[in-house]
DNA sequence: GAAAGCAGTTAACACACATTTAATATGATA
DNA sequence: TATCATATTAAATGTGTGTTAACTGCTTTC
């Protein structure tokens, strides 16, 4: 998921929190919107449905823990990271905040960096969840992409940079003929130019490496994974 | 994780402490056993390897504070929360106790709605170890976020603080390849803008200080702990 | 408040090896 | 067979990392 398209919603009765945090969060590019107590709050994140919620423990209508309660039963929100803002040593409201669901504390006074730093960490398990599979396997070959490296009939291999990136491409789709063009694409980029015969060879070294016979040469065209 | 499967440890030299909170707790479903001093703290911690330890800081025979300390070093129970049982406003003992590797306080009288709530936020973090455990351990390597402290073969390293931030994160997923640019924004901070050469002298010292083969280098991409 | 110590960073260079090129061979297809 | 695309090999190039030492602030210490 992509930080513009991460949507957070900042609860406080204080203007200068919600400005200030606010302004940290959104020249780091999150959709940053806002509301002043907990009935809003509620109301807010069931319309917007936000990726994360920063809310104030302390706050009038409607205190941070009772919202969080509510927003916690409604099942279109489950996914959603609750954390609050706490000034450092209110004991007892934290372990109010944790039975009431809450993911994480953030303390008052905020530091920025701090915020900024808490918010990535928060949001990253969200990356992971739709990442596309870091694993993947095809016919006697794993390739792994998070640990960059591959296991051929259990041995594992260690390939080069480019060379790794060319067979995760073309295994990525067994079969499928990707074109030389498309190949120079996504493997190399598309502003990189490079001489003709440079796939041929790392094609070559894949041969070597991983087996003659599962790259097939489609001439005129490009190669496959078989 | 169950509650029926998390052990706690009480310890305590007054039967009457025991009593009470053996009973609050173990009516909530917990696995209680008790001691009555440090030493067999000590013991039975070894034995039952509890999930959370509840501890008096004045005990005859050897108090709280040394049987932390002492159950802190076994790497086999680094997972372990340790909270002090204090009276309110003894406040040397909670320096003491934090020096001494505690997690939290509760603080006496004991009120039994405070004590369970606080217990099961503690807990918490067992349940998402993943995502937010303060103790790593990985191979021969106890990592305590935490404390700032590892243990390697059961021998405590003091790291300075990027060097244990970078282990931390290296060692917090072993086998993946964390990229350079992900390394400069979670170790630096993405606003950081440090020299090209920085994160490979800190691995070099990793490696000098942890052992060379932990760190393995993926050219073109980052490193990662193995 | 000077001296010493330490964490963190930078700079400079060495060096391995990943990557590309160049030159030539092979093979397919019409 | 003539042509064109790919294969193969070795050599050239280049990028990225390793390593050391020096530099910069900070903190500690006397």
């Amino acid at each position: 998921m992509k930080k513009k398209d991460i949507k957070i919603l900042l609860v406080d009765d204080e203007p200068d929190i919600l400005e200030i945090v606010g302004y940290n969060l959104s020249s780091e590019g999150y959709q940053i919107s806002t509301a002043t107590n907990g009935i809003e709050a509620i109301a807010k994140a069931k319309k917007v449905k936000p990726h994360l919620i920063i809310m104030d423990v302390m706050m009038p209508e409607m205190d941070g823990i009772e919202a969080c309660e509510n927003i916690r039963k409604d099942s279109n929100l489950a996914n959603t990271i609750i954390t609050f803002l706490t000034a450092r040593g209110e004991d007892y409201s934290q372990v109010a905040g944790f039975d009431a669901g809450a993911d994480d504390y953030i303390t008052k006074p905020i530091k920025p960096k701090v915020l900024v730093s808490k918010v990535k960490a928060l949001l990253r398990r969200l990356k992971d969840d739709d990442s596309n599979a870091q694993i993947v396997t095809v016919g006697n070959i794993v390739i792994n992409r998070e640990e960059y490296k591959i296991l051929k009939d259990g041995v594992e291999i260690i390939l080069p940079r480019k060379e790794f990136e060319l067979l995760s491409l073309l295994a990525s789709r067994p079969g499928k003929v990707f074109k030389r063009e498309e190949i120079l694409d996504r493997v190399w980029g598309n502003e990189v130019i490079v001489g003709g015969r440079t796939i041929d060879v790392h094609i070559r070294k894949l041969r070597e490496k991983i087996g003659e016979d599962h790259f097939k040469t489609v001439k005129g065209v490009g190669y496959k994974y078989v």
